[in-house]
RNA sequence: CGGGGCAUAGCGCAGUCCGGUUAGCGUAUCUGGUUUGGGACCAGAGGGUCGCAGGUUCGAAUCCUGCUGCCCCGACCA
């Protein structure tokens, strides 16, 4: 169908690679696992981070910035998070450079070695909580509630463009608490925040649960996390939101006194989306055409090309074109004029469906004569003429009709996608034929839960919230569970 | 980090097995013209340290060694 994408069917992996470098979303860098985040791509992570900024400062958070090196020896001071991160940490151990003694290029100097090695952040943790030792004294100082947006890097084995890259952007909230109450309600209400960005403005459904024990994040108490399901069956966490307990209270000695002069550590969270919602985005809805964008995070929700021969006939269109740009822009809604004589209209049309651009109009000398203009939605490739008059009218119950249409397209797909099974044979049998998200019966412990990760390489995604507690048997052990969990394979 | 594949013009590739003119093809780019309602056509032009570093040879894109990067499959993870 279209020129240089590889269909979903044919191969899926390679599908999401052509759409992100095609449509102009990112390309590998010279650097191994590292990528280049284009202009195109980086937009729409700028309307992500717009948005859940807002929601952030709406929730009472406030932005800060803590360095990207941490000193080796905080690292250490938390046992369970130093057991999860070391294996991926880069190490800085040198500050100095100098020629090299056979001329060629330069060389790491023997001379400048850092008395304390330093750690690239893979998460901040340890450098915040060290920190938060100095601000937290009383009850008046909290809560404190912080978010940063940052880079970190963790040294991964393998690496696919935003779904995972050695280093990432994201955001990392960290808030300190008086009570434990208090602490687990910033985790869920920060989870919410997650299920409410990724739903309404990414278009995509997602399913709150907590994370069984062993996936939890290295130093937490509880990991509550949002599951995402991608055309392909797999499953992908797209954001994830911490119970810290006293943990790093506790590491970093991070006490305050209460309204009754008690001294006492501090409740922690810690939460955090990334890059990789920009995966989850192009895995959710794109087709075999190319991306496929909600309206709410477009760079561009309206592109405009002008069908014409000759040059003063571009500027009659122009003028037209100008009329409804002006509402447009009144209305908040962004777009473009494609007025390139380099490109022909057919060219154009194929590449705005390759970047996934919600609505595109057309004008041609037919429709001035008819008052008229084409347009076509990208969701649905559906085709139609409209009359000019109440167009951005028309363009504005559009772009909603899309954003809804897109949900719930991926809701269906989603819920079609969700299988009870059993026993351990139709698990398996669900599994291999159809993929998607399975509920399932589980005794509840590791060894189990890591005996159907190696026999079948499915995962608990997790414990989720919205399926009551049911009575069972686990499927593979046969031992009573009081609830269906999650599973699924996953990215 | 293990197994497999790949690296030649911006992109996609041929040439490599079997060393030998000036390294080709498609596409993109630039110029001029004709075109423009679904990826236009004609004519001309520019563009290469053949991934990097060594080696063998009269001569290397081609043979040998080392390195780097990318892709796919595994072990680990957001």
């Amino acid at each position: 169908m279209s020129k240089g994408i590889t269909s979903r069917s044919e191969d899926y992996s390679k599908w999401y690679n052509d759409i992100v470098q095609k449509a102009d979303l990112a390309e590998n860098s010279g650097v191994r696992g590292m990528m280049v985040i284009k202009p195109y791509g980086y937009a729409i992570w700028e309307k992500i981070q717009a948005q859940l900024d807002k929601m952030f400062k709406e929730t009472g958070h406030q932005n800060a910035y803590f360095p990207l090196l941490i000193p080796k020896s905080y690292f250490s001071k938390e046992a369970s998070h130093v057991e999860g991160f070391a294996k991926e940490c880069a190490v800085v151990t040198h500050y100095r450079l100098k020629n090299s003694p056979d001329g060629k290029g330069v060389i790491v100097d023997p001379d400048a070695k850092l008395e304390e090695e330093l750690i690239i952040r893979p998460t901040s943790e340890t450098i915040i909580w060290s920190t938060y030792k100095n601000w937290i004294q009383s009850y008046r100082d909290l809560p404190l509630l912080i978010n940063q947006w940052a880079n970190v890097m963790r040294w991964e084995m393998r690496t696919r463009l935003f779904l995972r890259t050695a280093e990432f952007l994201w955001q990392e909230g960290h808030t300190a608490h008086a009570t434990q109450a208090e602490a687990w309600t910033e985790t869920t209400k920060m989870l919410d925040v997650y299920a409410e960005f990724a739903e309404t403005w990414m278009a995509m459904p997602v399913i709150k649960g907590a994370k069984s024990a062993s996936e939890r994040f290295a130093g937490a108490l509880e990991t509550l996390c949002i599951e995402a399901l991608m055309q392909d069956g797999k499953a992908l966490q797209a954001g994830t939101s911490h119970f810290l307990g006293q943990n790093f209270a506790k590491a970093f000695d991070v006490k305050f006194t209460d309204q009754s002069g008690k001294l006492d550590y501090v409740w922690a969270t810690s939460w955090g989306v990334s890059t990789r919602l920009m995966g989850a985005l192009v895995m959710a809805h794109s087709d075999d055409n190319g991306l496929v964008l909600p309206p709410k995070l477009a760079p561009i929700q309206v592109v405009i090309v002008p069908i014409y021969q000759k040059i003063e006939q571009l500027e009659i269109i122009r003028t037209e074109v100008n009329k409804i740009t002006e509402q447009l822009k009144i209305k908040g809604i962004s777009f473009k004029f494609d007025d390139r004589d380099s490109q022909r209209p057919g060219f154009k049309f194929a590449e705005y469906e390759l970047k996934g651009v919600p609505v595109r109009l057309a004008l041609g000398p037919r429709d001035i004569e008819q008052g008229t203009i084409e347009v076509v939605r990208r969701d649905t490739l559906e085709k139609s003429v409209v009359q000019q008059v109440g167009i951005v009218e028309y363009i504005e119950k559009l772009l909603e009709d899309i954003q809804q249409n897109i949900y719930q397209k991926a809701l269906n797909f989603r819920n079609e996608n969700i299988r009870k099974a059993n026993s351990y044979d139709e698990f398996k049998t669900i599994l291999n034929e159809k993929g998607g998200f399975i509920l399932a019966h589980w005794d509840g412990t590791p060894e189990t839960e890591e005996q159907i990760k190696s026999e079948t390489k499915a995962t608990i995604r997790s414990l989720p919230f919205e399926y009551e507690k049911e009575e069972g048997i686990c499927i593979v052990t046969g031992k009573p569970s009081e609830r269906r969990v999650l599973f699924a394979k996953s990215y």
